[in-house]
RNA sequence: GGAGUGGCCCGGGUGAACGCUGGCUUCAGGCUGGUACAGCCUGGGGCGGGAGGAAAGUCCGAGCUCCACAGGGCAGGGUGCUGGUUAACGACCAGUCGGCGCGAGUCGCAGGAAAGUGCCACAGAAAAGAAACCGCCCCGGUUCGCCGGGGUAAGGGUGAAACGGUGCGGUAAGAGCGCACCGCGUCCAGGGUGACUUGGACGGCACGGCAAACCCCACCUGGAGCAAGAGCCAAUAGGGAGGCUGUCCGCCCCGCGAGGGACGGACCGGGGUUGCCCGCCCCGAUGCCUCCGGGUCGCUCGCUGAGGAGGCCCCCGGGCAACCGGGGCCCUAGAGGAAUGUUCGCCGCGCGGCAGGACGCUCUGCCGCGAACAGAACUCGGCUUACAGGGCCACUCCGGCG
RNA sequence: CGGGGCGUAGCGCAGCCUGGUAGCGCACCUGCCUUGGGCGCAGGGGGUCGGAGGUUCAAAUCCUCUCGCCCCGA
């Protein structure tokens, strides 16, 4: 166990795929956000955080919202393991559509920053 | 060389690190059944696969799946020159006719206006089956200003459009009144599968426009959509499925009777016949009997390794072509809160600047900037729209040189 | 996947079905009224009718294609 590669790695276990998952982390997390991004935050009894995205058509359209997505899934993979065990849910504002690679990751990086520091 | 028309193609390449996804294989752990062993789940390793020309919009057509469907009528919707291609189409090809262009070409919802109804603003006398405002001509009257009656439709004027056009003859003035040509209509002959076309004869003109107005005619058309649909099934709740039973009348049977049962008809209410009607079919408040299954979340299948109405700037044959037949080669991803990514090099491409060779075309080096539109969601055939930059082919017109 | 609606002056809407003049309210400008402002009265300006093509003598209106926005159902 514990392979080199699982350092950066981000499986399928790391990620929220359940709308009832998503509807209790909605309602009972705790919300922070950072420029285009709003974050909602359930902390869990499992071993590492996991992550559910949401960026509705509103964002742009398909390629924009994946490019978002594929962004934020980045920034998170390589954070995973220094992250407290939660459930995070990231919601991406229109004008995160209109957003730089930069400014996405700036923005993302400075949330899970917080998270860090609130967990210590 | 310049200007243009039509069509086709490409849509960066390569390497490394870290990741994602599904397939095959292997290892470890667990569960189930268990003799070997098989299946499933979790995690790790290896191998090879992983977005487009439009994947987009969802404007048409089909496959596939489920539902519905005795039959008839009416409605609704769609298409609309002809012939063909196709699984099918509103797509495509070829042609006909009409518009535009010198031309290559291009555009066209391009049936019917003597089936009927309706509309044609303003202007104009008159907007559809006739009429006569200014006129022109004739006759009568006259106070010489003109008035009355009749003929006419050439000219003026209005309008988008005025009941064939031009010319000659003719006439009181005119008029298809007569003639020639053109247009139109009918008939005949030739060509063509056909739309249509060519020629001739006859007719003296009848049929203004609008059907992307209602409509008529011809042909086509059941509804929904992979969240279709099929299977397994937790918690919770306790229901779910099947059968009988409505009211009245007639008649028959059983019974002493109350009553019960069978048949036929009518009626009431609800439902089905996925628009409506006829017709047809089913059900009945309460209650009784029998059975134990139905279904939500979730999971699996559908779903893409085997089939594909699949591609080929490959070949052969048929066809003007769309396309068809045969052979060869090649391709083919399968997610599910949704993968195909991030970072760093090198090469290639375009634009700009600088320097050098060079009249110029252009070549070399360095630096900077840029690289679009857009992401599979059951699968195909079309259409439409978006798109940085680049390449190729055919043809037309104009100019120059030989 | 399927269905519906909207786009007209700076803003909110009529007009479209049944083709011929683009109009209403607020806002804006000018004048009157008032010491001044508001209110009120009178007058005025302002619209490629989302875009392109077509039918028609004539198109905001009819037809086709297209762009953008909003809503609904499974």
């Amino acid at each position: 166990m514990a392979a080199a590669g699982a350092a950066e790695g981000f499986p399928r276990s790391a990620r929220i795929r359940k709308r009832a998952d998503f509807l209790r982390v909605q309602q009972r997390g705790k919300k922070l956000s950072s420029g285009p991004l709003v974050a909602l935050v359930l902390p869990t009894a499992g071993p590492t955080a996991r992550l559910g995205l949401t960026v509705s058509s509103k964002v742009g359209n398909a390629v924009v919202r994946a490019r978002v997505k594929r962004l934020l899934r980045e920034v998170f993979r390589r954070r995973r393991l220094a992250c407290p065990p939660v459930e995070l849910v990231v919601i991406a504002r229109p004008a995160a559509g209109a957003a730089t690679a930069a400014e996405l990751t700036a923005a993302f990086s400075s949330l899970l920053s917080t998270l860090q520091r609130a967990s210590r």
